[in-house]
Formats: structure tokens, C-alpha cells, sequence
DNA sequence: CACAAAAGCGTAATATTCACACTAACTACA
DNA sequence: TGTAGTTAGTGTGAATATTACGCTTTTGTG
């Protein structure tokens, strides 16, 4: 015996969500779309699974060839399989959500894709269910957020606590009363003082602060609460 | 342009990991194995994506031709795409968990399958990757259970408050006291107080309750914590 | 009619969350 | 050189939530 018998086979895509904060704004990272069908229209970046390319290396594969970046921050989304999800033929598309520096990345701007760093607000339209993907990733990166301290990841390996805070108001389009921002955000001793301050944004200058990569890791799934009353901003 | 070209297509599984409750343990629904290869092997039940149908409509059909239970509640977990985690040939499994009152299902047993309740601590080597899959999806229920109400579709229309302490202690591992417990569950006000009372777990009797499915969906999303100090005990 | 066993109420100590006043540090510009 | 203006960040107390644990209630059993 050799194979399954009966059964249809089909084509396998990853779609990364690529989210990127440039210290203002919230920004995905899209590309206009170089096959047809839907040549030229915005699109999430993805490909096909190789024959022999785990799931995960193929998403890394994608985000590798668009940014250049490796060891990014990425998970693994929701599977997508609407029949007729892709009107060209039957594709199971696995989407991916990453989150990037987006200076990290603005260095290697790649051309080849016609990648565009746009706002979160103002997206485009997209093609086939991408949208929905769009709003699944937001929607779980808001989730996630609430719980667990990912959106370091979005960060500079030095950043100050104002700017952190702009991050989580970002997204989730709410203000958060700062002094209590801050002393949350530090008492969870994720945060190493630096001697440096930063001061591009303020007068008196904020200390930059580095992650403590150890605790980090060691209190991923630990349940934060960085957000007042998270339950009601998570729609 | 009718299909891509040069990509290499597969086949599609859906998994289920069917957890069941039965007053006392936590168990999960595995079945013997009809295919080669691994005929007569532990694994969890499942079948291949059919052309038409989206993963939501195959998870369905899979569960239900098992149990011939339909409306149960189902939600995807993960995507399995490990190039040789089928030794015939390449197949990408989507993982989707289940929660049944088991009573329901034990009614209409079908021994077509080889199906059985298997005790959630006394697992049997599985085919595969499915002990991950298992792990992975006991993981997830302990995460998500720990912030909503899920754990309420283990358990029949109408239940006592110990009954759902045991399950509660069961997916945990642990032990809760039982006066922090009730005050907890009670002040969700998710359940309606019934007239009769349980008397066969205990003299003095526990009162039956039921959910009350409107607030349960509209606080659905919303945080809960029945569990103290949850995230000591997520792993 | 005691006794055992589980249900479930009460309460106080502790911890967490939040709103808001206030001080500190620093630049810019007179 | 000093003062006005701006943002960073600390302090404090009130409100709320969490937890530990004593105690009463109910009722089947012998």
C-alpha cells in the first residue's frame, strides 16, 4: 500500500498577518499580488506548501522571503477551508500571524513583492477571505495581548515605557491613565532599567528599558493584566 | 487559467479529540483503527476533507458519524503538517476538540467503529502524531476553561454545583474548596437555581441548576475566573 | 433519635485594581 | 540665567476581588 485511495487531494497555502508598529501607528504589512488570478490587488503574503516543508517552515519561508528576517515572533492561526475560498481551484489556506519590528525590517524593503507597510485603519481591500483573516488576527493579537506580554515583541530591543504604552493603546483603541500603566507594566519585573533616556519624545526624557529575556520566556503563560477591564475591549 | 501549476497538492484529515465527562471522570473518545496502516491501533477519529465540504461541515460529519450527536460544541485547534507524520503519504490533519455530555452519546453507541471512552489519565498509545494532538488539546481546554465558561457542555441540562466542582477539579488536577467555589460560580449569575435536588451523591441533597443560555453566550468571551490562581496550574 | 457526611452560608484577612494629586526632570526660549 | 511648559513617574487611599476557614443546615442511615 502506497497511498490513500479515493480521497481528493488538494493544495496547501500559508498566509502570514504581519503586524508592525513604527512607534505611532500600527501597520500590517501587505503585498500586491504577482499571480493571477487577482494580479495587482492587495494581499496578505503567502505560498504553497512543498512537498517536503513542515508547516512552520513554510511560513518562515514566506515571512523570510518578504522581510529577510528570521526568528521572528509568529503562531500559527486558524486553517481556512471554505471550498471555494480561492476561485482558481481548491486551496486550504493555514494562516499565520507575526509580529515584527518594523525598523528591523524597513532596512531590507524588498521591492520584488511591491510590500507596503499600511495602517491598520485603513486597510485596502483584500482578496479572497483574506479580510477575514485580517480581522481573526487582530482579534486574537487583542486577546493574546491582554494575557501575555507579546506586543515586546513589536518593540525595539530598547524602548521606553511612554512608547509601550502608545503600543497597547494602539491596539486596543483605548487611552490607559499612565501612571498606573507604568507601574503595572513594571511590577511584573519583566522590565530591565536602562542608564540611557530617551529624549526624542519628551523633555524630561523616558529611561529605556530592555526585556529580561529570561523571565520572559519563564513567565509567557503566566495570565498578565496589563489592560483595565479586558473583558470589555475585546469585543 | 484553470489551476496552479508546479505546486504539489495533498490530502486533508480532520481530527477529533472528544472529551466526555461521565459524573466522575474525564474522559476521551478513541476508536480502533479500520485503515491500514496501524489496522487495530488506538487513534483518535477522523477522516479525510471531501472535495465540497469545508473543514467546519467535515469535523461535523466525522462526529457525528461516530456519535450521531450533531450541534455539539467543536472548535478548531490546530493544524498538523509534519511532512512524514503520515508514513503513506504527505497528509496535513486539522485537529478540531469536542466537548460531549457523555450520557447523550452513550445511548447510541455504535460499535461500527470500535469506539470507547478511554479515561483521560490512562491514555493507550495512539497512532501518528495523536498523542500530541491530545496533549495539545488538554492543554487548550485548561487554558481556555480557566477564562470561560466552556466546561458547562461536559455536563448535562441540569446539574448540581458539586457535579461541577468534580469536573472542574478533574480538568485541573486538583482540588478546590468548595465554599470559594460555589460563591464563585454562583455570582457568573449563569445559573438558574432548579426546585428539585440531586439526592443520589449525597443526604442532604444539592440542587439541580441549569445555564442560562442567553447570558452564557453574551458573556461568552468575557473573563472569568472560577479557578484561583490560575496560571500556577496551566503547565 | 443520634450520627455522619456533604451542602452551602458567613466573615475577616489579604491582595489587587483603580482614580487622581502631586513631584521630578528636563528643554526651550526669553 | 531663570522661568514657563511638558511629559515622566511616584504616592496614596478608596473600592473591589480573592482567599482561607469556621460554622450551620439538611437528611439518610443504623
Amino acid at each position: 500500500m502506497t497511498r490513500y485511495t479515493g480521497e481528493s487531494r488538494m493544495l496547501v497555502a500559508v498566509d502570514c498577518i504581519i503586524f508592525g508598529f513604527d512607534g505611532t501607528d500600527i501597520k500590517l504589512l501587505l503585498i500586491q499580488r504577482g499571480l493571477k488570478p487577482e494580479k495587482g490587488k492587495w494581499s496578505l503574503m503567502g505560498g504553497f506548501l512543498q512537498e517536503n516543508e513542515s508547516l512552520e517552515q513554510a511560513a518562515n519561508r514566506v515571512l523570510k522571503k518578504l522581510t529577510g528576517l528570521e526568528g521572528v515572533y509568529m503562531e500559527q492561526m486558524k486553517a481556512y477551508g471554505e471550498p471555494l475560498r480561492d476561485p482558481v481551484e481548491r486551496v486550504l489556506s493555514i494562516a499565520y500571524f507575526a509580529l515584527i519590528d518594523i525598523h528591523q525590517y524597513e532596512k531590507q524593503l524588498s521591492t520584488e513583492y511591491h510590500a507596503e507597510w499600511v495602517h491598520i485603519k485603513k486597510l485596502p481591500e483584500l482578496i479572497f477571505d483574506h479580510k477575514k483573516m485580517v480581522e481573526n488576527a487582530k482579534k486574537q493579537l487583542r486577546y493574546k495581548a491582554a494575557l501575555h506580554p507579546i506586543l515586546f515583541e513589536l518593540l525595539p530591543a530598547k524602548f521606553t515605557i511612554p512608547q509601550l504604552q502608545i503600543l497597547y493603546e494602539g491596539i486596543y483603541d483605548t487611552t490607559f491613565d499612565n501612571r498606573n500603566f507604568s507601574r503595572k507594566v513594571l511590577s511584573t519585573e519583566l522590565l530591565i532599567k536602562q542608564k540611557e533616556k530617551d529624549k526624542a519624545n519628551s523633555k524630561k526624557g523616558a529611561f529605556y528599558y530592555k526585556l529580561d529575556k529570561r523571565k520572559y520566556k519563564a513567565n509567557f503563560q503566566a495570565f498578565l493584566n496589563f489592560i483595565p477591564n479586558p473583558d470589555k475591549l475585546l469585543l
